[in-house]
DNA sequence: AAGCCGGGGGG
DNA sequence: CCCCCAGGCTT
């Protein structure tokens, strides 16, 4: 039934054609990015684990001195979780990082430092969904095989008419078989990076550049004029709003307690100032609470600001206020994970963005 | 299949 | 304010 559906969508372009128009307008026209300057697979790697769900522009600065610090397999893999993370500071999905030190470290002890060239073993690392495995293989290696992201989704949706909800995993896997059948063998790479760079450039989702589209004569979406209604996608849900009052604790010599987030979980092993959850506890009850899960006296001096940030599921509006420590009980054990920073030394600990900021104000 | 996991930019 | 993302892991 799906091949069939597949076989029936194929049969409306001419395949060999399409390949040809949208190859040669990738050569012609793809962008001049710093991870396209070399087939190096571990560079390739790097940039497109940093590309999941973050635009170019974002990524550039972030891949030059990733590749910079890190510039083989052996130096990420020999690096400390904490130096890595602080690489990764502000690209978000911070566990990419994390998976991509263990997948390397797998590739060195494993396979030599060589990444390695199979779906099976590509496949397998931390990190290395089917999207990325697919990229790896048609970038680095030449090798024919689908790399479908939303980008590929949204073009292909468009130039098949496909009426399908690309938020369900089923869907993506239509969208493999649609490019196994699709893809040109003799250069799977430039035929992969094109449906994304055209994706990019010019198929995007709000505003398709169609007249200046290489496939426009392709494309079923526009020869009806449906290309705005495509893809289908569930809308998003709502984002529950978390309450917090950030704590900026001062000592007597210049130094700021912050705390390590646990190593599971939301912003893992990033270090932050504390977070009092405003929906279990009453604003002027703070510092009871504070001695209560730190074991230090502390008083309230002035609120500094007021921000919110936006994660992918939750809303954290933060209340910034400053306080100073009143008296610190030595008997009560001290949290393993807190420590006592000047503003300078913070800049070696990894911290959200929003605590980014908070820094930012205080210098 | 659904939930979790960041952050920035555009309209 | 809304929307858009060059995905993968866990449950």
């Amino acid at each position: 039934m799906k091949t069939e559906y597949i076989h029936q969508k194929l049969k409306q372009i001419d395949k060999k054609q399409f390949q040809h128009d949208l190859i040669t307008w990738f050569e012609n026209e793809q962008r001049d990015l710093p991870w396209r300057k070399s087939q190096d697979p571990y560079k390739i790697w790097i940039s497109e684990i940093m590309l999941q769900q973050t635009k170019v522009d974002t990524v550039i600065p972030y891949y030059e001195r990733f590749i910079n610090k890190f510039p083989t397999p052996a130096d990420l893999s020999s690096a400390t979780e904490q130096e890595v993370l602080k690489a990764w500071e502000g690209l978000g999905y911070y566990s990419r990082a994390r998976n991509l030190q263990h997948a390397v470290r797998e590739v060195v002890s494993e396979y030599g430092g060589i990444v390695p060239n199979t779906p099976e073993r590509l496949g397998s690392l931390k990190g290395v969904g089917p999207y990325t495995t697919g990229a790896i293989l048609s970038i680095a290696y030449d090798i024919p095989a689908p790399a479908v992201d939303g980008n590929v989704m949204r073009v292909l949706s468009r130039i098949f008419l496909i009426e399908e909800n690309i938020a369900k995993p089923s869907v993506r896997s239509l969208f493999e078989h649609f490019v196994e059948k699709l893809i040109s063998k003799q250069n799977p790479s430039s035929f992969n990076q094109g449906l994304m760079e055209l994706g990019a450039l010019i198929c995007t989702p709000n505003s398709p550049a169609c007249l200046l589209c290489p496939v426009q004569q392709h494309c079923q979406a526009f020869a009806e004029g449906k290309e705005l209604e495509l893809p289908i996608k569930e809308k998003a849900k709502k984002k529950k709003i978390i309450p917090y009052t950030v704590l900026v604790i001062r000592d007597d010599h210049e130094g700021f307690l912050i705390e390590k987030r646990p190593d599971k979980g939301l912003l893992a092993n990033l270090w932050q100032f504390p977070m009092a959850p405003l929906s279990d506890i009453d604003k002027k009850s703070i510092p009871h609470w504070f001695y209560g899960e730190y074991g230090i006296k502390i008083k309230i001096e002035k609120q500094i600001d007021t921000m919110k940030h936006v994660f992918s599921h939750i809303i954290w509006e933060l209340d910034v206020i400053e306080a100073s420590i009143i008296e610190e009980d030595a008997n009560k054990m001290e949290r393993p994970d807190t420590t006592v920073v000047s503003i300078q030394d913070m800049a070696n600990f990894p911290m959200p963005v929003p605590h980014q900021k908070i820094v930012k104000q205080l210098q």
